[in-house]
RNA sequence: GUCCCCAUCGUCUAGUGGUCUAGGAUACCGCCCUUUCACGGCGGCGACACGGGUUCGAAUCCCGUUGGGGACGCCA
């Protein structure tokens, strides 16, 4: 069983939608099932409705799972497995408070060596431990491993962290609540995790996962894939500062779900085709060829793909929820758009009334012409009669015929647009 | 600061010792099409971070330098 583990803390992130769709498509690949684990660990930063929104939001992408679960309705288990921990001495009660903490962190800052725990708590005795018990609030801390952790990721290959960086570290917060490594490591433990894919990030996490199920007597191996992280274009990790960083924001620019998911796989990767929707992705995708070196984000490469996408699309009166009549325009809007929402504004434009100074004298001759008359079948022979009863020519009929019809000077055709609007060409005129 | 990871056109990448005067995509520029713009067609610009080795031969292997990124929480 292959997971997604996305903490319900913020809008989601695209660095985290393509941790999603990796591991849909190798659960896919190796006909395992996926699991979403919504990782609520923190009371205080999780955010009401972000577990429906991440949902839905898996749901566009067509992104399928098996089952969904909440890490809180572990937490008795985190518990007792941490109870077990300390019996066996593999983990001691920490009476440090948050301050002493604080205080030795910033020390250690000042000295320029990293911040260890001091090992203080370790070696109270059972007695001592007893009576601040009744006294202090205290956590639960794990003993760092003797021997260097190594494990072999797949697209990092072999990573070592020593004792020393591994540390002493907290596994159950003053609350008892488990925080977020321990957690981790003992639902992907009971759920029988095969392969973790996740971000870069949590890279120093995984030796460290590792060692509380090796200190729980957990021998399977579990495998493990840190995906590059994506950088914004100054080279920087993408943060919530970025808008193109937001799932959200991208759909709501009018970026289609294929085309986000085909731009998120494409990143760091190179595969014959460019083009393609995920399920094609699950026939010749491979976790192992993905680059090492982080990728930047490029909203124009994104583009690209997206108005590949669009031209699939044949419904877009449908998806815009307007009278089919005028599907043809949107069809002669959506070839030279590169969103959704560049078509929409064209199309809404259309219904606007013209505002432009520079030909609206030759406007109101044509508009007088056009209503005046029946349309001809034909644009030339429309366009003939317009040139011959108005006298005008070049540049001064094209521009305010074309503004008469779309409302902007540049666009496609006047012939595309006579041919698709006439139905209703003089409807639009007489608003114009 | 410490540990870890990384390094080919602006961007994403192909490349695993000779086939590389380094290939593709995108972006950009030009031409054609179009009485305009876009689409489309054709073409162009543009990269092996640097310094040492190893080798007959290095983008490719080794070392160093530089640069970039990540991690160092009772966050995830």
């Amino acid at each position: 069983m292959l997971r997604f583990a996305p903490s319900p803390t913020g809008d989601m992130h695209i660095g985290n939608l393509r941790v999603a769709i990796f591991n849909y498509i190798v659960a896919r690949q190796r006909g395992e099932k996926l699991l979403i684990r919504i990782e609520d660990t923190d009371k205080e930063r999780n955010i009401e409705g972000k577990d429906k929104e991440i949902l839905e939001i898996l749901d566009i992408f067509g992104i399928k799972y098996d089952n969904v679960v909440y890490q809180s309705s572990n937490f008795h288990i985190h518990q007792e497995m941490a109870k077990k921990l300390l019996e066996e001495k593999k983990a001691f009660a920490c009476f440090c408070s948050e301050d002493e903490i604080a205080i030795e962190r910033e020390k250690a800052k000042l000295e320029k060596r990293p911040y260890r725990y001091s090992g203080k708590c370790e070696y109270l005795t059972p007695k001592e431990v007893e009576k601040l018990k009744n006294k202090k609030p205290f956590v639960i801390r794990i003993k760092k491993p003797e021997n260097p952790i190594k494990f072999n990721d797949l697209i990092k290959g072999e990573i070592e962290l020593t004792p020393f960086d591994i540390d002493s570290f907290v596994i159950l917060r003053a609350d008892l609540t488990p925080t977020y490594n321990f957690a981790c490591s003992i639902d992907d433990m009971i759920y029988d995790i095969s392969l973790v894919i996740r971000g870069e990030d949590h890279l120093s996490n995984t030796p460290k996962q590792i060692h509380i199920r090796k200190a729980l007597g957990y021998d399977k191996e579990i495998e493990y894939a840190h995906l590059p992280i994506i950088l914004n274009e100054d080279g920087k990790k993408m943060s919530k500062r970025d808008n193109a960083s937001s799932v959200k924001w991208l759909l709501q620019q009018g970026f289609l779900p294929e085309a986000i998911a085909n731009y998120l796989i494409l990143l760091g990767n190179s595969f014959e085709r460019e083009v393609f929707t995920i399920e094609e992705a699950i026939e010749f995708f491979d976790l192992s060829k993905i680059s090492r070196a982080p990728a930047k984000f490029d909203i124009e490469k994104l583009k690209f793909l997206n108005k590949e996408h669009m031209k699939k699309i044949k419904d877009l009166a449908k998806r815009f929820n307007v009278n089919s009549i005028y599907e043809d325009l949107l069809q002669i809007f959506k070839d030279e758009s590169s969103t959704l929402k560049e078509i929409k504004e064209k199309f809404d434009k259309v219904f606007e009334k013209s505002t432009d100074e520079e030909f609206s004298r030759e406007r109101e001759i044509l508009k007088k012409e056009i209503l005046e008359n029946e349309l001809e079948e034909n644009y030339d022979d429309f366009k003939k009669r317009l040139q011959a009863n108005t006298g005008l020519k070049g540049k001064k009929l094209f521009m305010p015929l074309r503004e008469l019809l779309i409302n902007q000077k540049h666009g496609a055709e006047i012939k595309d647009l006579y041919k698709a609007m006439k139905p209703y060409l003089k409807e639009i005129i007489k608003n114009r």
